[in-house]
DNA sequence: CGGCGTCTGTCAGCGATCTGTCAGGTTGGG
DNA sequence: CCCAACCTGACAGATCGCTGACAGACGCCG
């Protein structure tokens, strides 16, 4: 789960960051307004978490462009003053959910999560597939109720299957997503995390369709 | 866009109504837990504002219960006092939406449309034509129900007639969207293809007209 | 600081599958 | 009738995905 955080302020960025990076998304943040809107409109993320208060270009003009422009990820609003109007300001302007300064740290992740879950079209944090299932809020996996020791970048990668269960995930797909752009990786890098993973949890578990993608599928169908 | 307000207070029920009504809703309302719940998972809702203090039965296990249901649509949460782990509990639990009381029926309405307009942004990525079915998500091409197996490069190739399905595409412009320009193929490496893919889905179902290129037509017209 | 264990990307080799090429055969228009 | 366009089967090289081995990176702890 990709997620671009836009705030000015370098120490709540990095509170953000490490939060979100801790709940296991992999944080990536910008403090300017016109290079989030770059960012924004041109790579692929899960989940942008939006402070309103940016110095060289206002947030809510950012994300009116953002929907302008037809992209629909989505967007959690940031604001130092919880007016009402406001709030509504924001969420007319394509905010999915928001989120009113000072506030704890658990309430933001508990939030984020809610919103790739509802983007991903399920209702529940956890999710069961199968006779896997996995639970967002703890970050575990269980295959028959027994727990799965995953490592984190495993883990990632299950859940982003689990997230798009409906489809066969492109191998591109899932690099940009389980590292940033910046960093280059080898595709077999993946092949190898799916290697492992298949020890793990049983060669059916990921089925992979030849020059499409990986997919995932209970071990008992 | 038809809502349900599930809330106990007779007052607050009718306002809600009213608001909702006059921002374009049909609004039905109920006051009883036991019933919400039951209608919650028999009806169809386009979305559902649910009063967490209900005396019967609980808003958070009836969010719960319809949610372990699979039934997945928005739901905009209120409750009485705003504490923060009561909005994680309630987010947790499945809702797409929180609003503490008191609050503005402005931004109740806001927030409203928000969930609804976000919930309809399903555009579906299967189209039909004849007996073919393309599902653009799962990357798969179904006949007459029975999945047809194809390799990526044919099914690159037959979702490109697809989406181009109302002319004649000529084979210079197969080469180019098959391969990069720099690669430079035989025009045969396209009929090769076609060949096979007329193997496995029958001669009809991809047309030539000499001279101009291939088109896809239904098997059945 | 140094040692230790874990995590993870890279490399190389292997099968299996895919797919472009070639060498014909067939068709259709002029 | 002739030529170009198209079809097709066979085949070999290319590609893809899987895996074991390895080493650098990282965190942890004494």
């Amino acid at each position: 789960m990709r997620v671009l955080v836009v705030e000015d302020d370098p120490i709540i960025r990095a509170d953000l960051g490490d939060a979100l990076t801790a709940a296991g998304f992999l944080a990536e943040s910008c403090g300017d307004g016109n290079e989030a809107l770059f960012r924004g409109d041109t790579e692929d993320y899960d989940l942008i978490v939006l402070d309103l208060g940016l110095p060289s270009l206002d947030g809510l003009s950012i994300l009116r462009q953002w929907r302008d422009n037809g992209r629909g990820m989505p967007v959690l609003v940031l604001t130092a003053r919880g007016t009402w109007s406001e709030r509504v300001a924001g969420i007319e302007a394509g905010a999915d959910d928001y989120l009113p300064k000072p506030f704890h740290m658990e309430e933001l992740v508990a939030r984020a999560r809610a919103l790739v879950r509802r983007a991903a079209g399920h209702g529940s944090a956890i999710q069961t597939l199968g006779d896997l299932r996995l639970d967002a809020n703890q970050m575990r996996v269980t295959q028959r109720g027994k727990p799965v020791s995953l490592t984190a970048l495993e883990y990632r990668l299950v859940a982003y299957l689990f997230h798009h269960r409906d489809r066969t995930v492109p191998v591109t797909e899932l690099l940009e997503h389980l590292y940033g752009d910046d960093e280059s990786r080898d595709v077999n890098a993946i092949e190898a995390v799916i290697t492992r993973l298949r020890r793990k949890m049983g060669a059916e578990v990921i089925g992979n369709r030849r020059g499409f993608g990986y997919y995932l599928r209970g071990t008992d169908e």
